[in-house]
DNA sequence: GCCTCTGGATTTTTT
DNA sequence: ATCCAGAGGC
């Protein structure tokens, strides 16, 4: 039997090569997935390495588990020994065992965007820093971007160029103070911990270097620093460290991704061995031309040489629409008609957007057509209210230090603990020296040492109680048991039900309640760890369900890794895809470009483009022009409908005094001088006009005021 | 302390 | 258009 039967000569190669560094350049649709399960098979079965010596990263959770399934196939049991997850999932366990020598509590709390965010605002409150003037999710950005670099409050002093890097700085080493006294760590710091674990702790590193024989991981273009520099680390040993990635797609920079991580591969592993992957087996000659045209007018980026057996197909359909719901409604009468003819199935079709604020006219037509659909991700189910309420229950029951989470739930559902209450009683513990949960504690145990009135005291031991009881019980029960006694003793199923869409909230906490019952086997406190950890981590594609017939509505960022017979792009506008944000930076631009690529190489059979000539937005609407993209695309491989829909009834607006101007136009203006048209956007009898003056910036104006000249 | 109202800001993508 | 924070009334 030969395992690697199937596979082309490169990705044979790539299989095979077991031995030192190797580097995979792999297209879309090359067979990446096949190459990288058949590897690791290949590793097992024929070398004979244990699977406990093998540690596979993958980008998503999502990509882990089919990664999982799929060699459970090849491989016949024997799964569960391999390290398989991304780098955070696989931080999270190193720090849970290991980061004890580092001082860390191994039930630390994990901290997504939000909660970060709260602690930030507490730091800067600290710090005695008006959030007006400096945004606290500028700080956000800062400090993640710093903790994707290793650089620590130390050093970033270090480097610190402007007082704006100074105030930086001090938020930055107050954020930290304030994470240790939670005893959490917020999704950079699993990274970046693990790096320091590892770093000063020599024992406790080549433990892992010596038990991981091999390193694999996927999606390269996409890691950050940190994240090199740790795989760097595990792999120093042995060597045998495999990346696959595709510098193409690389579309995380603002992540913190670095696509330096692949140039600078070779560089740091001299003796790498550089495979290229470039059948594409997924897209026909005409969806792989076109995507190819798009993306290799990018001036930063290595030429690759593509192909495919494939036939022709069908030309790409470019489709302009009159407004945003009839760009919806073309989508679904399409999906509909293809449906009728027989050429596809709802399961078979997607519909890729820039922004997930895109999907709601969507959901509209598909819902007013009856077309079943699903939409992955517009509001994570995690970071909804009610759950992340009833969670932040269970991670105070599961950590008391955590100090977001208490604060969170201390007056949720209302319980008389206002702000003022809360402000006292943290101005009181800190006096003291004491975390928030141990001053609850003293309250309890000695009324009379409060400083507060004995209204608030009360029910301020009432929610201490409620915990301690709570905490209690979780010694005894499973996770689902402790859910339902939170619910129960915090009477929060009452509080939901009155909330707005009360019904559907407590439907959400229901399947979160599925959710935990996966987990009533393990026994507490390690079923709890698991869950929350699972919680934690999560993310949304994992909730794409392949198998229900339905379309769906997925962003751009989301699809990437997918693959559909037929794909709707829509809004292929300037301002949407390019997004506006992009186009003051040539490095962005280049990354909404490989966007763009991505989305249109996910398509196997059938690759809609789609515009809108008018798109509300923030209330007003949006005139945008085509997307520069559509223009790359060689009109053979293009089959123009024109105008799908009718032009809406409704009386033209007023023409204001002033040229006719549209997006991309060149004007003059007496004090501004020369500059370019972003967008026009009608009001209710003028137009507000966009436009980046040459030396002097963006400027909004009112068409009929400002003196506006066109200029060639 | 809690609820409601208003004004202001805000929209990219997510482990 | 929608969400959020802060202010003011009960």
């Amino acid at each position: 039997m030969d395992i690697l039967e199937g596979l082309n000569p490169a990705q044979r190669e790539a299989a095979e090569t077991i031995e030192g560094p190797l580097l995979i350049l792999a297209g879309p649709g090359s067979g990446k997935t096949r190459v990288i399960t058949h590897r690791i098979a290949y590793l097992v079965k024929v070398v004979g390495v244990n699977p406990r010596r093998i540690m596979a990263v993958t980008f998503t959770n999502k990509a882990a588990r089919e990664m999982r399934d799929r060699l459970q196939v090849l491989l016949a049991g024997s799964v569960e020994h391999l390290s398989l997850g991304t780098f955070h999932a696989i931080c999270a366990g190193i720090l849970r065992r290991d980061g004890q020598a580092m001082g860390l509590n191994p039930k630390y709390a994990i901290y997504d965007d939000e909660d970060q965010l709260n602690l930030i605002k507490r730091s800067l409150q600290d710090l005695g820093i008006d959030p007006k003037r400096y945004p606290p999710k500028t700080f956000q950005n800062a400090i993640s971007s710093a903790k994707s670099q290793l650089i620590t409050p130390e050093e970033y002093a270090q480097r610190s160029r402007s007082y704006f890097d100074e105030v930086v700085r001090r938020t930055y080493e107050q954020y930290q103070v304030l994470l240790a006294q939670s005893q959490a760590l917020d999704f950079d710091d699993l990274l970046m911990k693990a790096y320091q674990l590892f770093a000063n702790h020599p024992d406790v590193l080549s433990k892992y270097q010596s038990r991981y024989l091999h390193l694999l991981i996927d999606e390269f273009q996409d890691t950050n620093i940190t994240q090199y520099a740790l795989a760097r680390q595990i792999a120093e040993k042995n060597r045998n460290i495999c990346v696959v990635g595709d510098p193409d797609q690389s579309i995380y920079s603002w992540r913190n991704a670095d696509l330096r991580n692949i140039l600078n591969f070779e560089h740091d592993y001299p003796e790498a061995k550089v495979v290229y992957l470039e059948q594409n087996y997924r897209s026909t000659k005409t969806i792989l031309e076109a995507a190819h045209e798009v993306v290799s007018v990018n001036k930063d980026r290595k030429e690759n040489a593509l192909w495919t057996d494939n036939e022709e197909g069908t030309p790409l359909r470019v489709v302009e629409t009159f407004s945003e719901s009839e760009e919806a409604q073309f989508v679904v009468s399409e999906v509909a008609s293809l449906l009728d003819q027989g050429e596809a199935k709802p399961i078979d079709c997607a519909v890729m957007y820039r922004t997930n604020a895109q999907s709601r006219a969507l959901e509209e037509a598909f819902v007013r057509y009856g077309m079943p659909y699903q939409v992955i991700g517009s509001v994570r189910f995690y970071s909804r209210r009610e759950i992340k309420d009833v969670i932040a229950y269970l991670k105070l029951i599961y950590n008391p230090w955590d100090s977001v989470s208490l604060a969170r739930i201390i007056n949720v559902p209302p319980r008389g603990i206002g702000q003022k209450t809360i402000d006292e009683l943290q101005q009181w513990t800190k006096g003291l020296g004491l975390p928030l949960y141990t001053g609850l504690q003293r309250l309890a145990e000695d009324k009379s040492c409060s400083p507060l009135s004995a209204r608030s005291t009360q029910a301020l031991i009432g929610f201490f109680t409620m915990i301690e009881e709570l905490t209690r019980k979780s010694q005894e029960v499973n996770v689902v048991e402790l859910l339902d006694a939170v619910l129960q003793s915090s009477d929060y199923k009452e509080y939901t039900l009155e909330l707005p869409d009360g019904d559907d909230r407590w439907e959400n906490i229901l399947e979160l309640r599925g959710i935990a019952s996966e987990y009533k086997d393990l026994k507490l406190p390690e079923g709890l760890t698991l869950f929350l950890e699972g919680v934690s981590l999560f993310s949304d594609t994992d909730e794409l369900d392949e198998k229900k017939d339905v379309a769906t509505l997925i962003t751009l960022h989301q699809a990437k890794g997918l693959e559909y017979p037929v794909v709707f792009i829509v809004g292929m506008e300037e301002g949407v895809l390019p997004h506006i944000r992009s186009f003051d930076d040539p490095a962005q631009m280049e990354e909404e470009r490989r966007l763009c690529y991505v989305g249109m190489t996910r398509a196997k059979k059938r690759l809609y483009l789609v515009r809108a000539l008018r798109r509300s937005l923030m209330g007003g609407t949006n005139a945008n022009p085509a997307s520069r993209f559509l223009k790359n695309i060689p009109s053979h491989l293009v089959q123009s409908t024109g105008l799908f829909g009718e032009e809406p009834k409704a009386a033209p607006a007023p023409k204001p005094d002033g040229p006719d101007l549209s997006a991309g136009d060149h004007v003059e203006h007496p004090k501004f001088g020369k500059g370019v048209v972003v967008s026009c956007t009608p009001t209710r009898d003028d137009q507000e006009v966009v436009v980046v003056f040459d030396g002097v910036g963006i400027k909004k104006l009112l068409l009929s005021l400002a003196q506006l000249k066109r200029v060639e």
